[in-house]
DNA sequence: TACAACAATCGAATTAACCAATCAGGACGG
DNA sequence: CCGTCCTGATTGGTTAATTCGATTGTTGTA
């Protein structure tokens, strides 16, 4: 049996794949380029085989080092979990999260979340990142982040999911114009391109067609709007209707407006509101508690 | 951020852990016993937790001791996964692949599977063991097998599975006896304690008395058998009848005999067969494609 | 042509890993 | 009660591995 590869070596070979250049690689490890490079050589020797192909002046991660570099990342993210896991004497509920979510739930969940979390597990240090789905995820495929709050469904790759809770949609529009309208609502009572969308970098615009069964696409409006803020006000300057989830509703967004919500079609009209995590973490019991954290925020509970 | 602990020490505790003694561990491990000793204190300091209760004599494993031993065997179960990948140079079909099946299908697929694995893959190198589903799903959490061939449906723990096929069961009679008996069976029509089962470690009493519907208990005859073969002699003394899957029979199991397979009641009168792996494997793509050999071998090939 | 940037290599100094021998406590037997 | 055996811990010296700074060789650029 051949030797397995030290922890260090794999750390040296991700900073060298994340920082693409030995000195800063080697810096970010806080060890001089020479180790490095020879950890990496090392580390080449004892798999036998070749992870980066040189060429005098620079190099490049060959298809088989790009592999390893893959599997070294989940290695080490597990042996930091038992690390932190036993430092905190097993204490789940203790030391950094790392949290990502989307933009279209974030404002609306985890203002309530940080300081439920906050009065019941004090211990435990919320750091929380905003961005699309994608980005998301793949930081959570490099070790970036631990959980993911997404809207499903989803294509989460690898991943693991809870399903934490229905976050039902609703048609926003101006009072006088719902006021014509019957629930839930016949797309065709209302005019062409009447109603705006999020770009579609945006899940949540997917997810409302066809949770909604928005189908005639001539009712849309091909002006896409960044974030639910601005749609609000879109509609509010009665240009149109658009569809708002529940969540963002409940925290207040139509205050201060003439707007009204409307039952749209289709028969569950809503999202999925999911915990998304590694498949491969130790770290579920943590995860699974602070599911149920969330879950119990959301305005329709089925996390079982 | 605090060190991380060195794979080596990881593995002295995983061979503590297994033998429950230093001197053992150390000579498992090729080190001397103060190597070892040093080596555990050593991790007890990085993780900054007991792992072993030491009274004078002898130890014990603290709580955390084991929550670490298993979460380290997950760390160095992925080393070597990675170590080797990497020296197969991603060939998967390549190099030890450890299996574990029940007795109830082992004799009547593994023959046939290891011929075509020979042929296909012949660098692939099967080992093969046998045992009751509980001890194979130990043998799978420690480590010591990479996949194993059940029965299902079963409570797999934290692994994953993949559905290969379904075995249909048939019950077996004399031929005498068959010739008075409707198909599909009603067990009316049999005597009471006229069926036989096998001992009750085995799965497929249980798979084969709920997918028959045999609710009937007063026809099963107390005495329990060890193996199919035993209950295809008793059957053909005439002492009754009993249950045997497809495979089995598809592979001579009544050959010599007098006996006659009928359809028995139950609209899905069978058993899956599937695969079984730990959820935090890095050889998925390996294990698919055994997956897929294996379904081709099933009487019924429900692998998509 | 000189220079800057980069990764590989070399040699010395440091560190850690390792082993054999020994120690200390408890169990067992005579 | 004493000696022996078995346990894991400890010690001290040796060896092997790791690390660093300095240097080399190559390439691209000013």
């Amino acid at each position: 049996m051949s030797k397995l590869p030290s922890l260090k070596n794999l750390s040296y070979l991700l900073a060298l794949h994340q920082h693409q250049n030995f000195n800063r690689a080697a810096q970010a490890c806080h060890v001089s380029q020479s180790t490095l490079s020879s950890g990496i050589q090392n580390l080449e020797e004892q798999l036998e085989c070749q992870l980066i192909e040189r060429d005098h002046k620079s190099f490049l991660f060959t298809a088989m080092g790009e592999q390893v570099v893959e599997q070294a990342r989940q290695i080490i993210t597990s042996a930091e979990e038992m690390l932190h896991y036993a430092q905190s004497q097993g204490n789940q509920m203790e030391g950094p999260l790392r949290l990502g979510c989307i933009p279209t739930i974030g404002p609306f969940l985890l203002g309530k979340l940080s300081k439920r979390i906050q009065e019941k597990y004090p211990k435990l240090q919320l750091n929380i990142a905003e961005d699309t789905t994608a980005n998301l995820l793949q930081a959570l495929r490099n070790g970036e982040l631990d959980v993911l709050i997404l809207a499903l469904p989803m294509d989460i790759q690898g991943n693991q999911q809870w399903v934490l809770g229905r976050d039902p949609f609703k048609l926003v529009m101006h009072k006088s114009l719902a006021a014509t309208i019957n629930e839930p609502v016949d797309y065709d009572q209302l005019p062409d391109r009447s109603i705006f969308l999020l770009e579609k970098e945006h899940c949540l615009t997917g997810h409302a067609v066809a949770a909604c069964q928005l189908s005639d696409s001539s009712k849309i409006n091909p002006f896409t709007a960044t974030n639910l803020h601005s749609l609000v006000q879109m509609a509010d300057a009665r240009l149109g209707a658009t569809f708002i989830p529940q969540m963002a509703i409940d925290q207040g967004i139509l205050k201060d407006t003439d707007l009204v919500p409307l039952q749209p079609s289709g028969r569950e009209a809503s999202r999925d509101i999911g915990l998304v995590y590694r498949a491969t973490t130790n770290r579920r019991q943590t995860f699974r508690k602070f599911a149920e954290e969330i879950a119990d925020l959301l305005p329709e509970n089925t996390l079982k």
